[in-house]
DNA sequence: TACATTTGCTTAACACTGTTAGGAAAAATA
DNA sequence: TATTTTTCCTAACAGTGTTAAGCAAATGTA
């Protein structure tokens, strides 16, 4: 009977190609141009065909949030593995981090609901940290690494890690919505700097 | 001919009561509940009324976002006024900032496109970064100072006040987005113990 | 006073949005 | 072949931003 598995199989595939042209769309034209009629057109069947594999527009903008910070986590996990040292290894979060921000702006959008999109994603208060909590302990971990080197003691690394955190997502957003002077070039500049400051006087 | 003066007063006052009206339901309900008809609805005209004061919806938030930066410019003087040192002024200047954030969340939220409005106010690029300019001049002045206390070259004094203005606009936007964990009294915590290390690392 | 014009404002409409209900056609099962 | 189930669409509702047309009252002019 493997004709109720392709049915499924192609139920799926409906599906991911909802999300697909949903992303496809924000990232061209931004997260303001995304209707349900307009990936209704683009996949090719009537609009309420999308409400059998999504409760509602927001479900699919949680979908790809979840999808944002799972590949972020996955991209930080690889670049903190190429490294050896633990200044070396922050450096390269960071830098995956920004490149990350840039390359899917559509989804760090949807992620930190900036840029227009508005996703609280159902759960009020703890659902939405559990989001960062892999990508944090990533970076936990190569701060601790760092404090062992400098033999410090391990209980203000969260302090240390939250406003890494906050340095890089203001600098992405105030870049994004085109506040800082001098670009992304500058931005750029600025994240390095402010970086190192962080490292020496942790 | 008082008469026309006050027929223009109070056409003012209805351009000034759509201002307050729609700000009004963004700090109750969020931006999401903002409409042209809501706005009509508590001011009690029709609808194409605001086209009259307005040219579009987004005309309206464009206005709240300066007046916005106008406050937040406002405290942040008079906060760095009240302080002789340096470094207390940039403390000052940090607490004053994050208090405007939480004291006058839709107004943070539109200036910075966070939380489901999106503003991008017609000029394209060097627009965006003239709101920031006055505030961030005010801070420039108090780093500039901490600059000549330390004897430091003021080369670099835009580096570490992107950094620092980044910094509190990431926390505030992760703790806005409930991302850090320990809510908004930790962050609080984070901010001041990371304007410490900016400081002392600059 | 009588007519013309401007002003202030409203209703109605258009083209969208998210979402739901009802039913038609096609497929699977008996 | 007949019946049931699955698949999918059209139509509709209530809402959105925005514009056009027009009514009625206030104003200016003869």
């Amino acid at each position: 009977m493997g004709i109720a598995e392709r049915k499924q199989r192609q139920r799926e595939q409906v599906k991911s190609s909802i999300l697909e042209t949903a992303q496809d769309i924000a990232c061209q034209e931004g997260w303001q141009a995304v209707s349900i009629r307009r990936i209704a057109d683009v996949i090719e069947y009537s609009a309420p065909i999308i409400y059998e594999h999504f409760e509602n527009k927001e479900a699919i903008l949680l979908e790809l949030k979840q999808k944002g910070f799972r590949i972020l986590t996955e991209k930080l996990l690889t670049a903190r593995s190429a490294q050896e040292e633990p200044e070396e290894q922050i450096r390269a979060l960071a830098k995956t981090y920004w490149n990350f921000a840039f390359e899917h702006t559509e989804l760090y959008q949807v992620m930190f609901n900036i840029g227009g999109v508005a996703c609280n994603g159902q759960g009020n208060d703890g659902d939405s940290r559990v989001h960062m909590r892999n990508g944090a302990t990533v970076m936990a971990d190569a701060f601790r690494a760092l404090a062992a080197k400098k033999g410090k003691p391990k209980t203000d690394i969260y302090l240390t890690l939250d406003a890494f955190w906050a340095l890089q997502h203001g600098l992405i957003s105030l870049t994004l919505v085109n506040k800082i002077n001098g670009g992304k070039e500058r931005a750029e500049k600025v994240l390095e700097e402010a970086v190192s400051s962080l490292m020496i006087a942790f």
